[in-house]
DNA sequence: TTCGCTGCAAAATGTTTGCATAGCC
DNA sequence: GGCTATGCAAACATTTTGCAGCGAA
């Protein structure tokens, strides 16, 4: 698990000043369990920087994905971002719809999958995506596709 | 297997109108065995067409995935589009990444994926991407990843 | 003090919409 | 002929870039 030191100190190491906006991003995706799409994370820092630009915190989000201390992934609504795993194990994720939360799957797919000698692989997706145990309760019959 | 007959057909009887463009678009996917850019789409129609407007092939793609004749898949690089599998057993699909083509695996990870009773499963992910056949002798050795 | 970071503005990119006209049925 | 599809232009959303000034080290 990353802590706000750790980001801190990731970002100082590979000689990135440290500023206020980019402490509160730190803490930010300490605190947060799943992804966050750049609106929100600008939404969220709005709240504590009146002249916030959108365009500094994609730049940083950037700089962090490129640190490896956060990773991005496309979903089908954008671009969202979370702290990098930690895990060195390969896995993938299930991954709830309402909050973002992130739980590891060890279980790995391309064990079980028959793939063709001429077809060769490179890299593989596998995520489940629906609802965690606390939104569960509040979505309670959230039919979709 | 999708003909463009069928398409076309098909998009007569919703009560579209068989125009020009859009018999280049059934020919086209009918005959593209993988995933298509709305940009390599207009790009293939301008050959044909002069006047051609990127609108108009937009609005043509959704339409066709609102009636079920193509579907829709976000990747990194953007939005894709390719014929809607026929198949209606579940499944899902090696992709290769150059040409687009795609190949069915009948196997369903979700079998094997051991999910918490307090999480609720609303849809899943698995894709596996590499090089056919065709495209790995032209790609010996890329790495990626 | 230095050099990177920030905000502003504008550009680049991808996608959608309104409207008058052309064309399918 | 009626009504849909098209092209044009412009709006819109998202992401990137240039630049002058501020601020961390």
């Amino acid at each position: 698990m990353h802590t706000y030191e750790e980001i801190v100190q990731k970002m100082a190491s590979q000689g990135l000043r440290i500023t206020d906006q980019r402490k509160t991003l730190a803490k930010l995706f300490a605190e947060s369990p799943g992804y966050l799409a750049p609106k929100a994370v600008y939404e969220y820092m709005g709240k504590s920087y009146t002249g916030l630009s959108f365009d500094t915190v994609y730049r940083n989000l950037r700089v962090m994905e490129e640190l490896g201390v956060l990773e991005q992934v496309v979903f089908e609504e954008g671009v969202k971002f979370k702290l990098h795993c930690r895990e060195h194990d390969h896995h993938h994720h299930m991954i709830c719809l309402q909050c973002g939360r992130t739980y590891p799957i060890t279980y790995c797919p391309m064990e079980q999958t028959l793939v063709p000698d001429d077809f060769k692989v490179v890299k593989h997706k596998f995520e489940v995506f629906g609802y965690c145990k606390d939104c569960a309760q509040d979505e309670p019959a959230l039919g979709e596709g």
